[in-house]
DNA sequence: CAGTGTGCTGTGAACGTTAACAAACCCGCC
DNA sequence: GGCGGGTTTGTTAACGTTCACAGCACACTG
């Protein structure tokens, strides 16, 4: 296994040596470069294997000036939606051959994100992906990029720069049409934070479908996608939902309609006889509450390979004459959380 | 802003020539090196600013065969426990400096860790941490490790390598002493998969006190950390349930007592008033669902921090004469899904 | 048979940093 | 005023790779 030389693991001159050529054809074998004779190649591979040889990235980024990584800038990377697609994109680059070097805030703030800016470009990566579910990180990232290529996933549309998200207009028209399709009158809703662009995507293609259907718009009650404020807002609606004029709720995410159905249960009220609730995401739990719940599901793994595809392409081809924006279809997942409503 | 010289970033003798010393003088101020004349380093700071220069990282790394980078292998990163215990390395290695490396698998077995070990290595890490949960995923890494440093995660304690984990016997311990302290006669237990450690920690640590109590124990019930299988779990204890012969529950993890739950309620077995359940991990949900679920808290961050703090020892001081293990204790959490037994 | 292209290989010089050594400087002291 | 000791600075040589260029052999063309 171990040749001659001591300790120092093995360079390029060392398997040159070996094969009995030079370190450039070594290099040439390495690169699969066209013009070295098969012979040669297989010597030099021969070498390569014998010697245990490995070469060393730090010595080739510093001649390419390209270090093979991309930098990721994420936020609270324990929920399920961003983890998911964290696990997308490390998947999707790692395929493509390229390493990833991953940020993740607690806290978005042009002062947070310049830092983890900074952070990503002292490894000078080759292109950002800013995971900027906010209206304030994707502008903080936008207004700090420097001149490496970035692409915003779930990012506002807004702000210039190549976006891939899912459709969450599309998705909240989904869950909100399949209430009314059940026969519900309207349908109530239960926002993420404002100042998330999928919580505002969600609230905007809910109101769009029940202004398109003409119906009562009821008040939104807002949330911060936690369980604990979607049982906050199952509070506020139980009275309501009694009374039976919130017959259904289209809830922003998953973990809030959990808190939701928590806040039902103990006022007394039925889901899905008495309410009928969609949620968000498609936590492996939703399937599994009570009752199981209907929700909307979304592609993350997509996204991250879309993700990932784009950002190459701009590292390969320069920047774009228009900025680009992919869009990946959630699909609806109907469970027993939703029913026609009880007949009034 | 901009000084001079298009395009090309600027490098260090740029600096110096500016700043009027030699290149070397400003690696120097840039390392810290205690001698150099204050004067002299503020006008190297000054040149540094004003021409907005970085460091060449893969030029450093070069000549100091150091990449200040740590590679994680992790497995399944969208769970919570593996998401959290990531997001608690990646906050504590750039606290302290060092860039990290993630790769995440979705199966384990000697190839895909492997293949991992060698993505890595193609970086030259300077230190592995393996989120290792999985007998099979300890041993691989310990089978493959070359020569860097490794610190395994929830690791087992057998294979020779340093140790960081959660005390999942006594967590077990707390849950179970909680259920008899009630007054429940014994207690039941739903298992995660046979091949996690945690599962196998938490099931010893139950049957430990069971036996210490001298109380009978009960057949385990086999899940594999799902809501389904916890699901499933229920569907099968439902009658010994009713029957008033299980009464109190502990379920190895909280995504499984959620689908336990789930079948419990359909069976129209009540909780907490005919059994008991107590959960682990303490998953955001874990309190609003219902009922709000008595749980084992894990400080992951915690973990995230000692690993990297014991790795970095490791990288510094070189491997020690004996095998480190590290603990980190969890607490309990006592919520509505816990009671005294009905009055037989 | 000379001329010319093309496939393959080698040579030397970057890339931008740190390490090792050497030189200059300053200080106090005899 | 010269001399030792420490501090501060500069010079030169790595580190291991790729790039640009040159050279050689060989086949093909006219």
């Amino acid at each position: 296994m171990t040749h001659g030389a001591a300790g120092r693991s093995p360079v390029m001159a060392d398997v040159a040596r070996i094969a009995g050529v030079s370190h450039q054809t070594v290099s040439r074998v390495l690169n699969h470069h066209p013009n070295v004779r098969p012979a040669t190649r297989d010597r030099v591979l021969a070498a390569i294997e014998e010697l245990g040889y490995r070469r060393n990235l730090s010595a080739r980024a510093l001649v390419t000036r390209r270090t093979n990584t991309l930098g990721v800038v994420a936020f609270d990377t324990t929920l399920y939606g961003p983890a998911s697609t964290l696990f997308g994109l490390e998947q999707a680059a790692r395929d493509a051959g390229y390493f990833i070097s991953i940020v993740s805030l607690k806290t978005i703030n042009r002062k947070t994100v310049g830092e983890a800016l900074d952070y990503l470009a002292a490894q000078a990566v080759d292109g950002l992906i800013a995971i900027a579910p906010q209206v304030e990180a994707a502008a903080a990232v936008s207004a700090l990029q420097g001149n490496v290529p970035v692409v915003a996933v779930e990012g506002g549309e807004a702000d210039g720069m190549p976006v891939v998200a899912v459709d969450q207009v599309h998705g909240a028209e989904l869950a909100t049409r399949h209430l009314l399709d059940l026969g519900h009158r309207t349908v109530w809703h239960v926002a993420g934070p404002v100042d998330w662009l999928e919580a505002e995507g969600r609230k905007r293609g809910w109101r769009a479908t029940l202004e398109a259907a003409g119906v009562e718009i009821p008040p939104v009650v807002e949330g911060d996608w936690s369980p604990r404020s979607g049982y906050e807002a199952g509070l506020r609606i139980a009275d309501d939902a009694r009374s039976g004029r919130a017959s259904a709720i289209f809830v922003s995410n998953d973990q809030m309609a959990l808190g939701l159905l928590r806040a039902l249960h103990e006022a007394g009220v039925r889901v899905p006889q008495d309410v009928s609730i969609v949620g968000f995401d498609d936590i492996p739990e939703a399937e599994f509450l009570t009752p199981p719940l209907t929700t909307v599901r979304q592609d993350f793994a997509e996204v991250g390979r879309k993700s990932i595809a784009l950002l190459l392409d701009l590292i390969e081809t320069g920047p774009r004459p228009e900025t680009e924006r992919i869009v990946v279809s959630p699909v609806l997942v109907a469970r027993a959380s939703t029913a026609p409503p009880a007949s009034t």
